[in-house]
DNA sequence: CCACTAATTATGCAAACGTATAATTAGTGA
DNA sequence: TCACTAATTATACGTTTGCATAATTAGTGG
């Protein structure tokens, strides 16, 4: 009778846990937290769902998974273009701005993930923890931007000040990566970017440029 | 046997109406969408809950319309602490910062219902539609307001320009929200509103003061 | 005080959910 | 090629979900 059944080839480990991973991710961006059930998981990643069991045990922790996985991909995107960007400080602080606040990191799919963890991240312990860790690099990151930029032009600042600059110039961001990935249709193409570095440029008091086609 | 039924009263539709809406909107901030179930909503309205068909057709009905409420009491809170500010333009736009950026407005509940909302507004005609709305108003709002503070000082700016500094004052106090409400152990008291007053400033060219205690 | 209406409760249903467990089968080493 | 292991499929279970429908009962107008 039951002649029909699946054929399947064994992936190595890590391979599998990565598309279950890349599945719930999409799903969850693009169909929200809801379609993000074990068996469109599965499906997605096409796989059968009681794999997902064998992978991670349970459910919440597959989510969290694809939370750190997705958490550590924006960061590393936007400290990479500040590494390509050359040597001098404002000219990283300019490139640091300007990569957040363009695609692929401005992106609709981005911001709905991003949303649906956050519900999540006050209930589950490990999410939160992410959450909280993510939250101080990507200041941090900031923060030593702009000290040295500071420096670089002269301009002298004290720890407590310097922080709030970073929190002042970390919050414009924020708000103008959400806004352009919630309401694309309500900006410019590259407004986004331009006005996050207008906004920078008059929290610090520093000029920065766009220095798009500088490589 | 059934002579165990439970006691009720006839409340006016539009009583009920909103206690059904607060309740999905108490559940959903402090429990996650998940948490909202017409059983759970029920409960919390002290009604069962074959109730809420009678006053909703659908559950998305249902959270639909508490959204539209939630963004509608938003609104006009921030609208409020501008029309007890006084006259002084420059007044009425650091009131309008600082109220925003200050409890009630600044809450963790506030901004975990406000992304857990924001995954359906993807999906759901009406709630989209809601959602454009309220951040138009926001940012029209604040664009008057700063347009009046510049005329004020003399400065003169023109629409493109002021498009830009609204949008970015927007963005600054919205990050600051977000991040104030998401992260409340990351701040001292008045931190978020300090910092939202002293960046409209740097971004718009005019120094905005802390009118706190001015009533 | 009685009949009538609709607000409310009570009960039920089919579908979907996460999880558990049993049955298979692909790959591996002897 | 043959057993062995674990990766994978298949099936099932108990809950919970949103929604529907029938049974009651609180209030109202005559």
């Amino acid at each position: 009778m039951a002649d029909h059944r699946r054929k399947f080839s064994r992936e190595p480990a890590s391979q599998r846990r990565d598309a279950l991973i890349r599945a719930t991710l999409a799903l969850i961006a693009e169909k929200g937290v809801q379609a993000a059930t074990v068996r469109e998981i599965a499906k997605a990643a096409n796989v059968t769902q009681g794999l997902i069991r064998h992978y991670f045990s349970t459910k919440e922790e597959l989510v969290s998974a694809a939370y750190e996985q997705h958490m550590g991909e924006l960061t590393d995107a936007t400290l990479a273009s500040v590494q390509s960007a050359g040597q001098s400080p404002v000219a990283r602080l300019a490139a640091y701005v300007a990569a957040g606040l363009r695609p692929p990191i401005v992106d609709p799919n981005a911001v709905s993930l991003w949303a649906s963890f956050l519900n999540r991240v006050r209930h589950d312990e490990r999410m939160r923890t992410t959450h909280e860790r993510t939250y101080r690099d990507f200041r941090d990151q900031l923060e030593a931007l702009i000290k040295d930029a500071l420096m670089e032009t002269g301009k002298k600042t004290d720890e407590r000040e310097l922080r709030r600059l970073a929190i002042a110039c970390n919050a414009v961001i924020d708000g103008l990566w959400l806004e352009g990935g919630a309401l694309p249709d309500t900006f410019e193409p590259d407004e986004p970017a331009q006005i996050g570095l207008a906004s920078v440029s008059a929290i610090i008091g520093i000029e920065l440029k766009d220095e798009v086609g500088t490589s």
